[in-house]
DNA sequence: GTCTATACTAGGATAGAC
DNA sequence: GTCTATCCTAGTATAGAC
C-alpha cells in the first residue's frame, strides 16, 4: 500500500521538524523523532536513508510557506499595499509554522550548509525582485530613498523573532503562549513602524 | 604558575565561544575546541571538567558586552538620544562580538536551556527598566503610543540579524564581510526608521 | 513493507604517567 | 599542573527475521 509509505513519510517529516527546531539538527536523536511520529526508530532509516538526509527533507518542506510570503510582491506594485501585506505574510508564517522558521533560522546560523542549492537561488531571487521593486518605488518618490537590503534584513528579523525567538517574548510578555490578538497587535504595529519610518504615503489597503 | 591558568582558561574559552557559534552545541566536538586553542583536549576537561560546563562559562563570557549595550536607558532621558545610542550599541556588538551574539541567539532559540537563572534575570530587569523608559517617553507625549515590548522585540531582532544571519547577509549584498561602512549605513538607516516609524521628535544628538 | 536485535563508531570523559 | 593513552556510553545505521 503506497498510502501507508506516503502516510509514514509524513507521519516523520513533522515529527522531525518539530525536533529538529526544538533542539537543532546534531543535538535530536532519531529515536526522538521516530518515538515522536510513533513508529520505530527502524522505519525511519527505512524511510530517509540516514538522519542527514531525513533533515535535507525537512528543509524542502518547510520551505513552501516561508517562500510563499513574499507573493505580494509580485501582485501588487502599491508601496504601502505590498509593504503591509508582506509583513503581515510573515508574521503569519512565524506564527503558523514556527519550526518551519526555527529550521530555517538555525540552517541559516550555521552558514547554511545543508541549503540545497536550487531553494538558496530561489531566495536570492526573490530578494532580488523584492529589493528592486522598492527601488522602484524610491525612484518615483513613493517613499524616502532607503537602502533596499538593509530594509528587508529589518522586516525578516523583526518578523521572524516571533518564531525563532519565542522563549524570550515569553518571557518578557509573561505569556506562556501568544494569542491570536497578539500577532495581530505585533504585525499592526510593525506595519505602521514600517511605513511611517519609510515615509510610505498611506494608500486604501484591504483590512487584512 | 596561576599565570598559565588564566591563560589557558581564556584561550579555551575564547576557541569554544568561535566553534560553539559556529557549530551549536551538540555539533562541537571537544576536540575542535582543543586544537583551535593549542591544547591538548584533557587539557579542556582539566580546566572545565565537562562540555556542557565549558558551555556554561561560554555563556557567562559572551553575556557582558550584551548587558552592556542597554546602557543608554540607564544615562539618559531623551528618546531620540537613547533609541539611536542604544540602537547603535546593539549593531556595534553584533560587529565586534558576532560569537557572543550567535552563542546566545542559538541558546535563546532552544529555550534557553543552559542560561543562569541570575543572567536571565538581569536581562529581564534591563527589560522592564527599558519598557517603562518607552512607556513614559509615550506618557509625556514624546513618541507615538507603541507598545514598548514590541518595539524592544523589534530592535533585538533588527540589530541582532546582522551577526546571527551574516551568512545570509553576505548572499544578498554580495559581500563577503560588511566593512565599517555597511555597519554604519545599517546603524543609520535603522536609527532613522525607528525614530520616525515611532513618531520620536529629532533633537540635538551626538555624532557617534 | 515492517520492525527487532545488533553492529559499529564518534566522541565525551578519565586514569595515571610524566 | 600537564598531557597520553584508553575507556565507555550514546547514538547512527543495518542485517535479517517476520
Amino acid at each position: 500500500m503506497a498510502k501507508i509509505r506516503e502516510r509514514n513519510r509524513e507521519l516523520i517529516i513533522q515529527a522531525a521538524s518539530e525536533i529538529f527546531a526544538a533542539q537543532g539538527f546534531a543535538a535530536t536523536k532519531t529515536v526522538d523523532i521516530a518515538e515522536q511520529a510513533g513508529l520505530p526508530k527502524a522505519n525511519v532509516y527505512y524511510y530517509f536513508k540516514s538522519k542527514k538526509n531525513l533533515y535535507r527533507s525537512v528543509i524542502v518542506s518547510v520551505i513552501e510557506p516561508l517562500l510563499q510570503a513574499a507573493t505580494p510582491f509580485y501582485q501588487d506594485d502599491d508601496p504601502a499595499t505590498v509593504l503591509e501585506q508582506y509583513i503581515r505574510a510573515k508574521i503569519r508564517v512565524s506564527q503558523q509554522h514556527p519550526s518551519a522558521s526555527k529550521v530555517f533560522a538555525s540552517e541559516i546560523m550555521h552558514g547554511a550548509p545543508h541549503l540545497p542549492d536550487d531553494i538558496a537561488a530561489q531566495m536570492m531571487e526573490q530578494t532580488r525582485v523584492s529589493s528592486h521593486k522598492i527601488q522602484s518605488w524610491i525612484d518615483r518618490g513613493l517613499m524616502d530613498p532607503v537602502d533596499p537590503h538593509h530594509l528587508l534584513f529589518t522586516i525578516w528579523a523583526s518578523t521572524q523573532t516571533y518564531a525563532d525567538f519565542d522563549w524570550q517574548i515569553s518571557r518578557v510578555t509573561g505569556k506562556d503562549k501568544m494569542t491570536q490578538r497578539d500577532y495581530d497587535i505585533a504585525a499592526d504595529q510593525l506595519t505602521r513602524l514600517i511605513l511611517k519610518g519609510c515615509g510610505v504615503q498611506a494608500t486604501q489597503t484591504s483590512d487584512a
